[in-house]
DNA sequence: TCTTGACTTGGACACAGTCCATCGTAGGAT
DNA sequence: ATCCTACGATGGACTGTGTCCAAGTCAAGA
């Protein structure tokens, strides 16, 4: 993921080992880890990597919009490294697998001026459920 | 909630003091209280119940399909007693507000096959965010 | 009124995440 | 190349949310 690094550094980010194989190990697509997956991950890597470091490396870059938090499941937040194209998920409700999807239509301008309660509606998110090809089979 | 009361009791629920006061918070419109909260207002009226009952009675409803589970903000549960008349919610980013609303459209038909990865997609939800009037003042 | 199995209780436990004092080090300054 | 120092990493304690379990209690049918 150099080109997440290459964002960050462009940022002022101090760059360490750790920050590097945090943001390694999100690289990719459909990539939907847990803080604690990336952990596992990251110690893979790097072995005396704290769960701390993992927390806070997760949360600045979210902070920075470089990576997106998911909580589709109630349970652990989710970080997805898919944070510049505009996307919504897709979720098996057996397993549990996540998939980027990309729906056509604008859920906002469904949204009627009087069911707005006066809020100023900025964003949306979309979670669609199913079962995946694996799970129904 | 006489409503839900006596849908519960048509299903063979055996009717104690504590589920009567459980599914009694849970009665009104745009209710979407945390578990806990659940549990301090029981507790005004029945000074003894437990946690674990609370837990227990909002998971039995769940199942029954008579409330429905949000987690909007990746934190507590909350639980909406609205759960006859399909909805989605509005969500407050500054003090957590939640509103019940009825947009428009059918993100289902919005989602081609060919977005679907082969998953039987078979609900969604979508959560709309925003300023509420009292925050954006 | 009696009986019984479903329900409740409180406390221990598990998981996800945060906080903090201390130590280590990246990267600018010399 | 070395030194400095502020920013980052560490790990262990702590909090919030939720689950589990053995023992006691009680709703409702006989």
């Amino acid at each position: 993921m150099s080109d997440l690094l290459e964002r960050l550094r462009g940022r002022g980010w101090r760059m360490t080992s750790q920050r590097r194989v945090v943001a390694e190990v999100l690289d990719g697509d459909h990539v939907h880890l847990t803080a604690d997956e990336v952990h596992a991950r990251a110690a893979g890597r790097l072995p005396e990597i704290s769960r701390a470091t993992v927390y806070n490396t997760l949360g600045e870059m979210v902070a920075l919009g470089e990576i997106i938090e998911v909580s589709t499941d109630g349970r652990a937040k989710r970080y997805d490294p898919n944070a510049h194209h505009a996307h919504q998920h897709l979720v098996c409700t057996s397993c549990g697998t996540i998939r980027d999807v990309h729906p056509t239509g604008d859920p906002l301008s469904d949204l009627p001026a009087a069911e707005r309660f006066g809020f100023t509606v900025s964003a949306f998110e979309v979670t669609y459920r199913g079962l995946c090809p694996d799970c129904s089979a």
